[in-house]
DNA sequence: GTAAAACTTGCCATTGATGTCAGATTCAAG
DNA sequence: CTTGAATCTGACATCAATGGCAAGTTTTAC
């Protein structure tokens, strides 16, 4: 499928999708007048690469995660090195720090809604 | 207190605390002289205001949402109206799926440190 | 073959909280 | 009074992903 397929059926623009491959996130085959061809795996890959965005990681450190991650492309499966590790590592703990956060909030916004939904108190 | 003990007390930027106050999140007293004056209650406001725009909120959400808010600042408890809840509802589902990516980036984040752990496979 | 639609690259703009710097003023202590 | 630390305002920079535009090329449909 070309970029204007895969935007759609991903919801992720094709600026985005032309900005992954730059960042190499993702590759894509060539037509031979030089537009971009996709497989089907890469409707997977655009929804991963989304999360982990959402999920505050950077360009650089999903560009190394991905080729560790099973069901990424195909490709071989490479194991992460000491230093990945550990980058994952703090990572994880900033995503743990978040969800916490995210809960608190979620707590805060619920009273609000229900404080306002129950004016006669 | 003044902005300086502030700013160490919350681990926010005096930069930060003087963008609150002009998005109207919080206020403070002035001394004769110009330099702002910060009563107990201003650690607890900045940290709540720190963990919603960890949230994702916008500085007007924030600025909305925090006088419906109890133990917010000893004001007047003002109830949400029909506009803000309906905004509030739409943060909260924004914040549910941020919560479900997490959860699914951090299980992502599990595995490929766990593989690392244990090479010999 | 022609026209419209889709795609290409490249550049500049945006967003929103925060960093940083400069010059001026105030505060606290000697 | 003086000096150094703290604070003030205001302006400009940053970051990173994304949006948008322009001019040119390829593809697709007729």
């Amino acid at each position: 499928m070309r970029i204007g397929e895969l935007a759609r059926r991903t919801g992720v623009s094709e600026r985005s999708l032309r900005y992954y491959e730059k960042q190499d996130l993702m590759t894509a085959e060539r037509t031979p007048g030089g537009h971009r061809e996709y497989g089907e795996g890469s409707v997977d890959r655009v929804i991963r690469i989304q999360e982990l965005f959402a999920a505050g990681l950077c360009s650089e450190k999903i560009a190394q995660l991905l080729p560790c991650m099973r069901d990424s492309d195909g490709g071989p499966l490479r194991t992460a090195n000491g230093q990945l590790v550990s980058d994952l590592t703090v990572e994880r703990e900033r995503i743990d720090r978040m969800i916490a956060d995210l809960l608190r909030s979620r707590e805060v916004l619920d009273e609000v809604i229900e404080a306002a939904s129950v004016p006669a108190e």
